[in-house]
DNA sequence: TATGTCGCTTTGACAGGACAAACTATATAT
DNA sequence: ATATATAGTTTGTCCTGTCAAAGCGACATA
């Protein structure tokens, strides 16, 4: 009935000791020594063990039901979820997924300006009057292979950029340098079908299925710093989620 | 500064007190009296006025934040996230978005059959034995045009199906009505273009540009309902979602 | 002018306790 | 045998309280 469950605390470390919990349980989900459909012990049995309290036990299952890896019921108990369906859709970017699933990207950098914002561009961003853009293009690549086509327009008050860097990295690991948090972000997926100049980028057929998709990222001062819009190989790519019922 | 924000509290109805501060704050969000960048009352001064406590209206802006309509900071307080983002994507059916969005959706039974489940089905459901699935295919209009094309399996032993119950409600209607209580999906997006049959029921042309997606759903009980492949026109939806940074 | 320190404000983390509501299973009565 | 009550388990809601950490601005200092 009762799985041990055996998780460290440490209280001197600065991660919050509901973290370290939702870690623990987490990791015993991944490598298996919590199968999907265990029950796992109480809140109370567990807090008391750990030597934590209620609050804190819930608040990191709180945290584990959200992304989608446990469910409770009431008068039941807290099970672990079967175990295909995994990881809530993040605010990632592109580069990290490829990088995290270990392929390797490469970038091309295809046009740069520093230009002011259009007027559509300036609407997206809720920018001020006096604020400039940088818009380029890239081509990204994994395994050698061309996988995606990038638009982005990224307002110039808050990072500099500049083809070398843009070339090397990531865009958003260069807004992260440049102190950015990002909080939020708003996004449409889509389909087409690639037109002629398309097909020749990304080493496909004219006419090929594309997965399209647009989005506005906004930081934790509220501010829009980048909207994009992208396309991507659909025999390459797909967006996987997680959704849960709140 | 402080922005009055009435709310009414009323301690003898049954849904949580936490729950009811959240809707009033989202309801002011939405009607525009708490425009998009308004600094909130702090919480402690909040919760006096209410005469509630500090957790419950922590909790309440908790899911605000989830829901992407809040941003908070440390030592700074609690603000409205800028209009354009709005709405995280939510566990919700292909029906419920159309009749919410008033366009009144109708339906069209194109295949029906009560079968074993296939390996792969039985696979993706998680399937014991001595189950079998009803299998059906529908195409889904919107405003007398054709919109998605959708091929479901169903496990029967929570449900009984029909033609004529199908013809005339959602799936996810006629699973609620069961007792179904919905938790999560695992959804994959991606694009494909149409094939001749695809093009012909959709009344779109052969190669046009199509949504793909697939879907399988959990139930509070951990068990795997319903599984689905569904191909939308590209030219009339698209996903649109709010992540959230955690 | 620039820089660092200090204090104020606000959210973040954590504890412990109390009762309610939903579910399960067992025992009881019809 | 079939309902019906009942007790026990577990999560849900709500409270009071305490301290920590981050951000910001004012003030003092070099």
């Amino acid at each position: 009935m009762s799985t041990p469950l055996s998780i460290k605390i440490d209280r001197s470390s600065p991660i919050p000791l509901y973290h370290q919990v939702a870690q623990g349980i987490e990791g015993a989900i991944r490598d298996g020594s919590l199968a999907s459909g265990t029950r796992l012990e109480n809140e109370i049995e567990l807090a008391q063990r750990l030597r934590l309290s209620r609050p804190t036990i819930r608040k990191a299952m709180d945290d584990l039901v959200q992304s989608g890896l446990l469910v409770r019921k009431r008068g039941v108990g807290t099970q672990v979820v079967s175990s295909q369906i995994r990881r809530h859709l993040e605010l990632s970017s592109l580069n990290d997924d490829l990088e995290r699933a270990g392929k390797k990207p490469s970038t091309t950098l295809l046009s740069f300006e520093h230009i002011p914002a259009p007027p559509e561009i300036q609407d997206l961003l809720s920018l001020p009057k006096d604020v400039s853009v940088y818009h380029f293009t890239r081509l990204r690549s994994a395994g050698g292979s061309p996988l995606a086509l990038m638009e982005n327009w990224v307002r110039d008050d808050i990072v500099e950029l500049d083809e070398t860097s843009l070339q090397a990295h990531g865009l958003y690991e260069l807004l992260r340098e440049a102190g950015v948090n990002f909080r939020l972000a708003q996004q449409r997926i889509g389909a087409t079908t690639a037109d002629e100049a398309q097909a020749k980028t990304l080493d496909a057929a004219a006419g090929s299925a594309l997965v399209t998709m647009q989005r506005t990222a906004v930081d934790d001062t509220g501010r829009n710093v980048e909207t994009g819009s992208h396309v991507y190989r659909a025999d390459a790519y797909s967006f996987e989620m997680t959704l849960v019922q709140r």
